[in-house]
DNA sequence: CTGAAAGCGCTTACAG
DNA sequence: CTGAAAGCGCTTACAG
């Protein structure tokens, strides 16, 4: 491991300045072609890396975001994260993943990152917003939400549209001829929560069926997606009451909901059709494949690293959250 | 956004020279506590946040290390990153994630990391070890390999005992009674792939059971998780032989091979008992849960960063591989 | 206990 | 087309 070269060094090998050698590195037109490949290739052999520190200092901007993402959905971010580094790269951002824990690390995670080279925020969860805001007022940084459970919004903020894409997936279901359809939702607590139950209620209304509350119940407390069975969806089977469709709030309820249907003798799609709400993962690994609402993961990327560059123009973003369509994914389950 | 506030711009509110306010700042024990209080009071006030570059380039050092993980399996690392961002933290590093598409994208990589804030590579996944060790090389960048892939290591590297794991989960199937095991294994041109085989027959000869040509089937070819089943699976159950065991050479490959014993109406774990490597997600969310050899990802995690902090602190380090035990799950598949 | 000054490695007007 | 010099915002000997 060699040490580090820095521009002076190249400049005395290749007999220039150190002016010379910095314009023939970034391709400044006014440096000769003879020159510049001169030191080009004294560069190279030398291993000649600039220093980002010098020149962040320099341009006082490190070109580099920051993302938070809980550690735990990593994998569901993938789409997500992959488009926003391009849109970042395209504009000559890198982006670093900073993996939280908990959303309660939030605090801790703006402390960290007020030593960070970095000149924008994207939070990856549902956080505390104002806790964020506040934090990210503190240190001058722009901030993005990528968060449908906040019901306050304070940050600009993007989301998938909750409620229409409820009700396209809930409406699927009615058409391939479900009437008794159970919403796997959650404990209400959450704004993605009521709004996908409204969502199931439109098409309801919309297709002329009664709302049912019974056939709505809380999946969210207590719920791991390790868990073996869905206690309250096995609850509601074994009570008796006919049901020939489930709609999962989220794909990561499908796995223990399949295992709970299967358990009581019923089979997806032929005695109960099942669609779900996110296309992550967990929707092409269970057995059948889950037909589901998946989130526009490359637009929602798009507008968040657009909403941060705005920011970064100095120009006016609303504390607002934008909500964009997702498109229905047809697969086996329903 | 408030514009960017300097050491200066605190030094001045606060009456004192700047010296004073790095050191009250980073708590030098030379400045009276009446100073501290009053600067650090200042600088919160103004929203004083230290230049990340000015630093560096004082410093010499950046404190951040830079993990390349391929997008699609962002999840399969999720503990894996966790942990090392922990180990890094607790020597002051940060760490950047930086997702690839492919592993092919190791030189686009490498260009971009030349320009990055960083003091150290670690990649994860199965690339071009002597290129990616020519390009580090090149740049005096310090560079350790997560990879149980490629056969020639020129990188230190980290990995799963691939090997003892294979038997250990082999045996486990033999114990609870399995004599006609099929290998879903890959086509050989990976190291894991023929260790894992290997495994598979130091299990079998220890048990005293004939290896059979005809039962080791290759599932790599071709396969994207999102398959709906296992042609070479398939094929096998279609040919008549019997069999009562499956072990998946990853996890990944157990959802497909799941839906295709299923398909032929074998019932999982009572005619065919299935065994798994690694402990993703995947085996968490297939029907039933999948016992499964799980890589020890804290340790491995840990392995890693030490070995890159070795080489930061010029201490030599080998460029061999380095396997760590996993451990057995067992869950309801066998 | 505190401050003035040098210097980390770049980029970019400014002067030739 | 090229170079000498200033300055980005810090930290840290050095001198009081």
């Amino acid at each position: 491991m060699p040490r580090k070269v820095t521009l002076a060094e190249v400049a005395d090998a290749a007999g220039v300045g150190v002016a010379t050698v910095s314009r023939a590195m970034s391709g400044h037109p006014d440096v000769s072609a003879a020159t510049q490949d001169r030191v080009r290739e004294v560069a190279k052999r030398l291993g000649y890396r600039p220093s980002a520190a010098a020149r962040a200092l320099k341009a006082g901007s490190y070109h580099e975001f920051t993302v938070i993402v809980p550690t735990g959905a990593l994998g569901w971010w993938g789409p997500f994260i992959q488009t926003a580094f391009e849109a970042a790269a395209a504009e000559g951002y890198r982006i670093s993943v900073f993996p939280v824990g908990t959303e309660d690390d939030a605090a801790a995670m703006v402390d960290t990152l007020s030593l960070a080279p970095t000149e924008g925020v994207l939070v990856c969860t549902g956080v505390d917003q104002e806790r964020v805001r506040r934090a990210c007022d503190q240190l001058g940084l722009p901030v993005v939400a990528l968060d449908d459970a906040s019901r306050d919004v304070v940050l600009p903020t993007v989301a998938v549209a909750s409620r229409q894409g409820a009700a396209v997936a809930t409406t699927h279901l009615i058409e391939r001829g479900a009437r008794s359809i159970v919403l796997c939702g959650g404990s209400g607590d959450w704004y993605y929560e009521t709004e996908r139950l409204a969502g199931y209620r439109d098409a309801l209304e919309a297709a002329g069926i009664p709302f049912r509350e019974e056939l709505v119940i809380d999946c969210a407390t207590d719920f791991s997606e390790a868990d073996e069975d869905l206690p309250p969806l096995a609850g509601l089977l074994a009570s008796g009451v006919p049901i020939d469709a489930v709609f999962c709030i989220g794909d990561v309820v499908a796995p223990a909901a399949f295992r709970t249907l299967r358990k009581h003798g019923l089979s997806v799609p032929d005695d109960v059709a099942v669609a779900g709400f996110d296309d992550e993962r967990a929707a092409v690994l269970v057995d059948p494949q889950l037909t589901t609402l998946r989130q526009p993961y490359e637009a929602m990327a798009n507008a968040a690293m657009d909403l941060l560059l705005r920011q970064i123009r100095r120009e006016p973003v609303a504390a607002e959250r934008l909500q964009l369509p997702g498109t229905l994914i047809v697969r086996a389950s329903a």
